[in-house]
DNA sequence: ACGTTTCGTCGAAACGTTTCGACGATCATT
DNA sequence: AATGATCGTCGAAACGTTTCGACGAAACGT
């Protein structure tokens, strides 16, 4: 294995001006530029990421901090993680991921000190996130995925809920459904204080609001017997119900289930539209699903950038940015078969 | 950030003896390593991973290369890397997941030359895979996910695709199937040489030998459609069958609609195996699915441990291992509705 | 022609560990 | 009581970079 020496014997330089051509921190004339480059290809030379990490006080290594809780990640983390590992790459990076549950924040704060990662993205970020006040005590720079409760000091990347809901309507009432379920995460998680169930919740009440309907949410346990119960609820609740929204992407795949155990046709008898899904996903259920598709790699990619401002910047920018879901129509929405009660036959977008 | 030479000068110690009741290297006095100990707790010392990387030539990071394809991780690589990341953990070293895919072989190599990584674990190797090959120039340890053309230098942990195939042929056989089709991978992956299509195969006609029954393979696109073909193709080819095996996690949503579609009820009509499928997926059909659990977390924990003890050992040991999935009886699978045709009502293995 | 910048390069000192050789003490062996 | 081994500790030399200060040489203004 090649080192700066061998390189800078070789070109007949010093080994700091190997070092500025390589790094390009100081000027450095054709000629020995030329020179150095050709000893670095013909000795195959790579830098020891050892020892310019011990020198520089950067180790070029990001950390991922996921959960990875027993269900593992789904789809929608997975387009995070490449989006993410392909930006740090491109800006030269590599890119850790690390199992840091939500119980050893001692491991945490090991990993912080031990200096060997340059920054990191929190995943799965709490209201109340224990991990943002460790890795703030050992100066990490940081870039959340979600909000905590106060979003004044941080950069985040997060889920525009609001407008993703909004849309996710909007479908639905174009296409002349009145009566609207939402189906969200379970009870137990709305009362934690789960970011993403909380806003959807408000973002649907907002939206019903919005087209003068009443507002109807389910919360429903993150199984396929959960989506069961919840669909069961729902039509206790709102016999009249033509579409179902939900936020829960385990409960879906019950309520689809549920539907055609009670002879009702998707899209026909009633329509259903996913939310924060991702096309792999969507693409397993029959018919395949309308959904609301997660920007997972682009989220990815956003937020290791912005990490990436941070440990070249002065330090004390923040970016807080919001990304919508976009809509994407498969077959599980259509014009619903039971006319709306208080509205006409036809509906009021289909002028195609 | 306190070093060493903080700790070595408040327990009046030199540095060296310090690092010797850190890494256990030399034998040590209890009263001194008392004295570090209570120095190191009282500066929160924690040692600096680069310094130590380029002292110690072993930068204590394991690399976890995995294709990464636009589709994403499945649930059984989610749960592989849970389970490495948890064994890297527990051997004191970080796991890095590097997104290299199959083109960027050069990226592979710089990765491998900036020593930056202690060993590799290789995930989705092909029988002929060039990643082996570049790994192997540049000296580092491996061990593979999967088999190689030639199983014979290389440490390897991969699934028994055989032992796998025979249960769940001797699960069907015993409900009382006869006629029970296998639908693989696509046409083209089979022509690639991909080895779990090639074995299961393989597996697949012996297995149904070993009970004197006809084997039927379809091959099938990675797709709801591919599954919905596949299906229409097996009652083409088998119309009297009863039971489908499936090693296509993602044609198999497009089986069960196919099935539902025709009008035929899983389990009574015709009952359905998936092969190396995780819980996680199988949960999400309707009804949930039977199906041969891949060990994902395990494979991971062992193919870590191997690792380590290859970078440890003498280097020159090699460990191979198969590991069955095992079969989860959910509702996807029961006795038949049609009698078998060559055989009577009661099953030749049911003899418990 | 003479100071004064600017440019290109060099030597050497970090960076924070590990690890080697050495050296008194202590201990067992004769 | 002298002779080795063994034990516990130390000082110093790596490990392979980056980066700082310095220093000639060339280019500039006067």
């Amino acid at each position: 294995m090649a080192t700066m020496h061998d390189v800078a014997r070789l070109a007949r330089v010093s080994v700091s001006t190997v070092s500025y051509v390589l790094t390009g921190t100081r000027p450095i004339s054709q000629a020995t530029r030329d020179k150095v480059l050709a000893a670095v290809a013909e000795l195959d030379y790579q830098p020891n990421a050892m020892a310019r990490g011990l020198a520089s006080r950067r180790s070029r290594i990001l950390g991922l901090l996921m959960p990875m809780d027993e269900r593992g990640l789904g789809a929608t983390e997975t387009a995070f993680v490449t989006g993410a590992a392909a930006a740090a790459s491109a800006g030269g990076y590599h890119l850790v991921l690390s199992p840091v549950g939500g119980g050893d924040l001692d491991d945490l704060r090991r990993l912080a000190s031990q200096r060997m990662l340059d920054g990191v993205v929190l995943m799965e970020v709490q209201l109340a996130d224990e991990r943002v006040t460790v890795l703030q005590e050992a100066g990490t720079p940081l870039v959340l995925i979600g909000r905590t409760g106060d979003t004044s000091t941080l950069s985040y990347v997060d889920i525009d809920f609001e407008q993703t809901v909004r849309e996710a309507v909007a479908h639905l009432v174009g296409l002349g459904h009145r009566s609207i379920v939402y189906v969200n995460h379970s009870a137990a998680t709305l009362a934690s204080g789960y970011g993403p169930a909380l806003r959807t919740r408000d973002a649907f009440v907002a939206a019903m609001a919005g087209h003068g309907l009443e507002p109807v949410m389910i919360p429903a346990e993150d199984s396929a017997a959960g989506g069961r119960a919840a669909l069961a609820a729902a039509f206790a609740r709102a016999p009249e119900l033509t579409a179902v929204l939900a936020m829960n992407e385990t409960a879906i795949f019950g309520i689809l289930g549920e539907l055609t155990g009670r002879g009702l046709s998707v899209p026909h008898d009633v329509s259903v539209v996913s939310m924060v899904t991702s096309p792999q996903v969507a693409e397993l259920a029959t018919p395949a699903l309308t959904a609301m598709t997660s920007p997972g790699s682009a989220m990815g990619r956003i937020a290791i950038e912005a990490l990436l401002r941070h440990l070249d910047g002065p330090g004390d920018e923040r970016h807080q940015q919001l990304l919508p879901c976009a809509l994407e129509v498969r077959g599980s929405t259509a014009v619903p078969r039971r006319p709306a009660q208080d509205a006409p036959g036809r509906s009021p977008t289909d002028g195609g």
